[in-house]
DNA sequence: TGACGGCGTCTGGTATATCAAATACTTTAT
DNA sequence: ATAAAGTATTTGATATACCAGACGCCGTCA
């Protein structure tokens, strides 16, 4: 341990220093590695699910297969891969139950967010999920699907912040990561980005006036909008 | 491969058989046992977090270290342990805002449930539910704390069921888990069991009549119960 | 006497070897 | 020519070897 020499007889300086960050192990770099790349990869434009290599992931991320297989392991409870013993182990691609099942679950946990958001959050911070609104909504054009997508993303993840749960919002991200794929199919078909847009000021309205039957019911009507829109419209799936 | 030998120029016998379930890796094994183990102990009686050693239980289990650190992986990302590097691993033991987390998380995902249950189920589920509830209660007097324990989780996991959503089954099943020790201190103060059953009855009741709000809003205020009843009472937690 | 530091031991992290099953490919008998 | 049988190769599953950091014991020196 590099410690600093102290004169003799005087007290130790006591630095200003954090504690070094000794959790970048590589099974939790390949962890998120893998994620990432499995996220960025358009699964459900591909025919079939897609099969990954172990020893290739070793060779191409440098490292052995023990902290690979690791990252798989929790990939794999995470639901983004399913391995097969002695077959290999794959991208699962959800089906349209499966992924109804997802956004229902996502309804559940934001408009609980939103209830204790009326509750919790602090004035400011609402006024800032405001800010970010009104200049999104005044700065893009609305036919620039992508950045809008994106400050959805963003509007939703800051509901999940207002509430103050760590653990909704760890559950959220991931829920997230398989649902953002539908979404960006499905967000160009019908009006519903312009939909997106009024539902979003109206349950910022509801925040702001601490109405907390009424943000509930608006995030989880909005929410189950799109379960409702996939069932109908996305048969593509499975 | 352990073929039949068919006689020749028969077509081969079609014997029906189950193909054999070969999916109980000793990681499997070793994340069961170690699951069971961890639910078992009753973390929060003891004042210190427990070490678990990777080699030991290697010997205890008579495999070698790597499917138990990939269980140990598993168990961590569900937030039962937890690896500190060239430390140990320990069983955690939440906090008292995680825990009252969870069960917001918990009000969150079953609120859902018997909304998408009123809509889902059948007839016959719901009476089901209604005559296993009125076999506990005129079975068991009141006193016997441990099997209401018990029934009172199979009830919160049969409103899952009913909902027809695996995925949040499964979510809520490893909440469970967490906060099923919890309860187990909570449930012998004061007159919850009592106004607990209470409130199973009106839940069924609005089952029965698909009354989505009112079974929403009902299963959301008996979780949210709970918390409130541990934020106020659990300091002992921390 | 007490603090510092050497040194052995224990820990989880990583790399590698080994194994059996699945598959692809080749051979061979009819 | 074809299909069954045999063989080679690839795969994930498991076991084992080795590493470096953390910790504690204990002797030494001021």
């Amino acid at each position: 341990m590099a410690t600093i020499p102290a004169g003799a007889g005087t007290a130790a300086m006591p630095l200003a220093l954090r504690p070094l960050s000794a959790n970048v192990s590589f099974r939790d770099q390949a962890y998120a590695a893998l994620k990432q790349a499995i996220t960025e990869a358009d699964i459900y434009s591909h025919p079939h699910e897609l099969r990954l290599d172990e020893r290739q992931l070793s060779r191409s991320l440098g490292v052995s297969r023990t902290p690979i297989r690791e990252a798989m392991t929790l990939l794999e409870q995470e639901g983004f891969l399913r391995t097969v013993p002695r077959r290999g182990i794959f991208i699962v691609r959800k089906t349209k139950r499966q992924i109804i099942e997802m956004i229902e679950m996502w309804a559940a946990l934001e408009s609980m967010a939103a209830r204790l958001a009326t509750v919790n959050a602090s004035d400011e911070d609402i006024a800032a999920l405001r800010t970010m609104f009104d200049e999104f909504r005044t700065s893009t054009p609305a036919e620039h699907i992508d950045e809008y997508s994106e400050a959805n993303i963003a509007f939703h993840q800051a509901i999940i912040r207002l509430s103050g749960s760590h653990l909704m919002g760890k559950t959220i991200d991931n829920l997230f990561i398989h649902v953002r794929a539908i979404r960006r199919l499905t967000i160009s078909q019908s009006d519903r980005a312009a939909r997106s847009i009024v539902d979003h000021m109206r349950i910022i309205e509801a925040l702001e006036r601490r109405d907390t039957e009424l943000a509930e019911r608006l995030v989880r009507e909005h929410s189950l909008d799109l379960a409702a829109f996939v069932d109908k419209n996305c048969d593509f799936l499975d």
